[in-house]
DNA sequence: GTAATTTCTCAAGTGAACTTGAGATCAAGG
DNA sequence: CCTTGATCTCAAGTTCACTTGAGAAATTAC
C-alpha cells in the first residue's frame, strides 16, 4: 500500500479506473487533471482524481468531446479538492445534455421506421434527417457529430 | 438539369446530401456506396445513393463508425437498387440500437444526481460507471466508446 | 470551338485520442 | 546496497474520418 497522505501513484490510478497509464498522462496533457509531483518528479493524485477521471469516462461515453470534458472540470475549484456541492452542479449541467440526447433520439426512433421504410428519405424533406440539422450548421460537412456543438 | 436516366452526377449528390464532395469519395473508398461510371469515367449516381447517404448521416449522429454502417448497408441488395422492404429491416435493426442506446442513457440520468453528487464515484462500487462495463471489457482502454462494441 | 466548370486520381495533411518505444531515473524489497 | 519494478520525458506512430492540393481529363455553356 502507498503511502496514506503522500497521495496515489499513476499506477494505482490506472488498477483503479481501468485506464492506461499512458492516456492518464495524455489527460493530463490536455489539462483535464493536474497532479502533483514529489520529490523524484513522479506524480501522486488525489483521490478526487480517480472521480474526475470517471467523469470523464462517463462523459466520453456519452460522446463529449476531450475539449468539452475539460471545460466542464474547469468549473471545479482548482488547488482544493472539489466538494459535494461543486460535483452537483456539475452532474446539473450534463443531465440537461443528457435530456437532450434522450429528447433527440426519440424524436429519432419515432420517424425511424415511417422516414427510412418510406420513400421520404431523400433529404430536403426529411424531418429525419433535417432535425440533425446538419447541412446548413457547418460549412464543413461531417467531422461535427452529436454532441460537438461549438458552443 | 443533369440527363434524367443517366445517373446524377457527384456535385448533384453533394448539393443534395450536404456533404462534401470530397466525403461522398471517400466513402465510396470505404465501401459504403458504389456509383457506376460514365464513358468518360465520371461517377453516376442512382437515387438511392441519396438514401443510402442519408442513413450514413443519420447513423453517423448516432454515434456509429463508418465500419458498423457499412455492415448495415451490406445487408441492402448489391447491384439493383433497394426495395421498401430492404429498408424497413434496415430500419428495424438501427431501431433497437436506439432503444438500447436511450436505455442506457435513462439508466445514466437516473444515477446521476444521486452518483456524481454523492461520495460514490470511487469506481468499484459505482452503478453509474459500471454499466458501462469499460473496465474489463477491452483490456485496451478507451478507444472504444459507445457504439463500438466489436460485435 | 473555345472557355469555364466539374470531375478525375493520387498523395499528403489534419485533428482527436491515444499507444508505443527508447533511454534514463526513482522507489521499494530483500 | 543492489536489483527489480514503476515512473519519467519526449518523439513518433496509429486509427478514424475526412480535407486539401496538384495536375490532368471530361463536360457544359456559350
Amino acid at each position: 500500500m502507498p503511502s496514506p497522505s503522500g497521495g496515489l501513484p499513476i499506477g494505482e490510478i490506472a488498477r483503479r479506473t481501468g485506464l492506461a497509464v499512458s492516456a492518464i498522462r495524455y489527460y493530463e496533457d490536455e489539462g483535464l487533471i493536474a497532479p502533483l509531483r514529489n520529490a523524484g518528479g513522479h506524480r501522486r493524485y488525489d483521490r478526487s482524481d480517480i472521480r474526475k477521471l470517471s467523469f470523464v469516462l462517463i462523459a466520453q461515453q456519452l460522446g463529449f468531446p476531450l475539449k468539452r470534458i475539460r471545460a466542464a472540470l474547469a468549473a471545479l475549484p482548482e488547488g482544493r479538492p472539489p466538494s459535494k456541492a461543486d460535483w452537483t452542479r456539475l452532474s446539473q449541467e450534463f443531465r440537461t445534455d443528457i435530456d437532450a440526447r434522450i429528447e433527440a433520439l426519440s424524436a429519432l426512433r419515432e420517424k425511424l421506421d415511417g422516414c427510412i421504410g418510406c420513400g421520404c428519405l431523400s433529404l430536403d424533406r426529411c424531418q429525419l434527417y433535417n432535425a440533425g440539422d446538419r447541412a446548413a450548421a457547418n460549412g464543413q460537412g461531417p467531422r461535427y457529430l452529436m454532441g460537438d456543438r461549438p458552443t
